[in-house]
Order: structure tokens, then sequence, then C-alpha cells
DNA sequence: CAACAGTTTAGAATAATTATAATTTATAAT
DNA sequence: ATTATAAATTATAATTATTCTAAACTGTTG
């Protein structure tokens, strides 16, 4: 398995040791060609679908705060009683679909760039993200 | 006690019977200058802070609720394990400081409004909000 | 390969929220 | 007014996501 000699490297050199669990949830996460949005609930699903494996829970939680700490995964602004992280660690926007709970990055295009005229005194400006909440047309109205 | 009419009516004609809780949510709420960033938790303390009475947890949770459904309230998009809501329903943005972890409402001119180009199909757009994050110039790097 | 710190693990604990089902209340009809 | 009703409140249980714990295991260094 080639492919995961560059996961070893890249966990050894940021400071984590590469176990066979880190290992793994790091070719969940990056061996694929769009980015992922996902719950932990999600990864741990992906993990057994798509490696027909069980890591533990707390695993799961710790591996996937440890790779956003150290910038690898982007935790998303969402208020959803889960946690949503991101493989697409870029500045970028989101559409919230509250019908699926599912998230859409945004293309570049489909957002005017956001203008923040006045800063906090004293702060930087880390992000600036724009949540777009859609539903369906029919179901708004309590 | 005059003031508290405008509630009576204000939640009649949205389809709300103004009950004794009700009403006393919407005193805390409503009857204040500065707008208001709260959990659940938060509203609960004021409850028996500023009224002394005792409401049940399952109440405020249906009345904030209610209120945010017909409009009165907005539920604020960050990620922390609890719901914050704004007695502020306009349109408006934040800044989230990641120092203090302080919500900070941006003022209508801070910052331009978002136009969104392409909507998902089929989907309506709910709301669009921004979150800023800011930091002290400093403490960037873990 | 031995030692040790770092990891993993199952399961318990915690915290926010939602569901349940009995009681109470607001209102409309009498 | 009184009653009937649907809606709301309540205490408590259930649920869900997440974190904690402490024991077992593993990767690395010498």
């Amino acid at each position: 398995m080639t492919k995961n000699f560059s996961f070893i490297e890249k966990l050894r050199e940021t400071g984590l040791r590469p176990t066979k669990q880190r290992i793994k949830i790091c070719e969940v996460l990056f061996n694929r060609e769009k980015t992922f949005h996902f719950t932990i609930n999600d990864l741990v699903k992906k993990i057994s679908e798509e490696l027909n494996e069980k890591i533990s829970l707390a695993t799961v939680y710790n591996t996937v705060h440890a790779l956003q700490k150290k910038g690898y995964l982007k935790e998303i602004s969402i208020n959803s009683n889960k946690s949503y992280f991101d493989t697409n660690t870029s500045v970028h926007h989101h559409f919230y679909d509250e019908d699926t709970h599912q998230l859409i990055d945004c293309n570049e295009n489909e957002i005017e760039s956001v203008k923040v005229k006045n800063n906090i005194t004293g702060k930087k400006i880390n992000s600036v993200e724009v949540l777009v909440r859609v539903a369906s047309d029919n179901q708004n109205q309590n």
C-alpha cells in the first residue's frame, strides 16, 4: 500500500504517531477526489463501509480533533447538535440544506466576496465565512 | 402591568396562547435596550434572577422554539455544543472572538450585503449569515 | 527486545436537547 | 358563569453527541 507512506510521513512530521487507526482514518478522509464534509458518525460509517474495519468511537474523536488542531481539518459553524468537519481547510462558503442536513460547498463564483469594512480594534480577522441555509420551498411556514 | 399587554397581543396575533409563562419569557427577552444573545441556560438563569420565578426547562425550550419559528428570535450558527439565540432577528452578522469566545453583533454598515448568485435548485434560501472569526494578532498558531 | 510514553478501547459520565404522558390552563361554546 | 376542548406546562425519562476514565496495547527509542 504505497499510498499510505505519505500519510505515515505526514503524521510523523506533524508529531502524531502513525498508528494503524490514524493511517486508516487518513485514508478515508484524504484519499478522495472531492472534499469531504462529515460528522463523526459519517466518518465511522465510512470506515466500516470502505475499510470494513471498526475503530473505536473515542479514537475517531481523538484523531479528528488531533488532525483539526494540526490544520488538516476544519470545523464548520452550523447550528446543529453535531459538529461538522471539512477536509477543505481553505476559507470558503457553504450551503446547508436544512431538510437533508447536508453541507454543500459554494463554488467560488456563487457568492460575491464579502467585504468587512470595520473590524474589532486590536484583532485580526482569521476568516470570513458565509452560511446559506436552504430548505424546500414548500415546508417553510409552520 | 401595562407593558405586558403588548406581549399578550403579540402572542395572540401570532397564534400563540398568551400563557403566564410565555408572557414572562417575553418580558425577559424583549424588555431590554440591547439585543440579547443567549443560550437556553442563560435564559433560565435570567428568569430566576430577574423575575424570581421558575419555569420548567421544557417550557423554556418550547417557547424559545415557538418564538423562533414565528420569527421573534433567531438562532445563530456557531460551533458550540449549545444553541445560541438572538433577539435581533434582522439580517445581520457576527464577529466571533476566538480568544474570549464571545459573539458580537456586526453593525449594518460593517459588512456589505452578501450576494448569493446561484442557489441550489428547488430550494429556498432561509438565511445568509456571515461569521467573522477574529483573534489577537499574536496568538494564532497552535 | 525491553521500557516507556503515547494510543486505543469499552464503557461510564456528562450535557444539551427532545419525548412522554399526566395535569393544568386558556378559550370558545353553551 | 360553567363546561368542554384543545393547547400548554410540567416532571421525568429518553436520546444523542461528546468527553472522560482507566486498563490494555503499540510504536519508538535505546
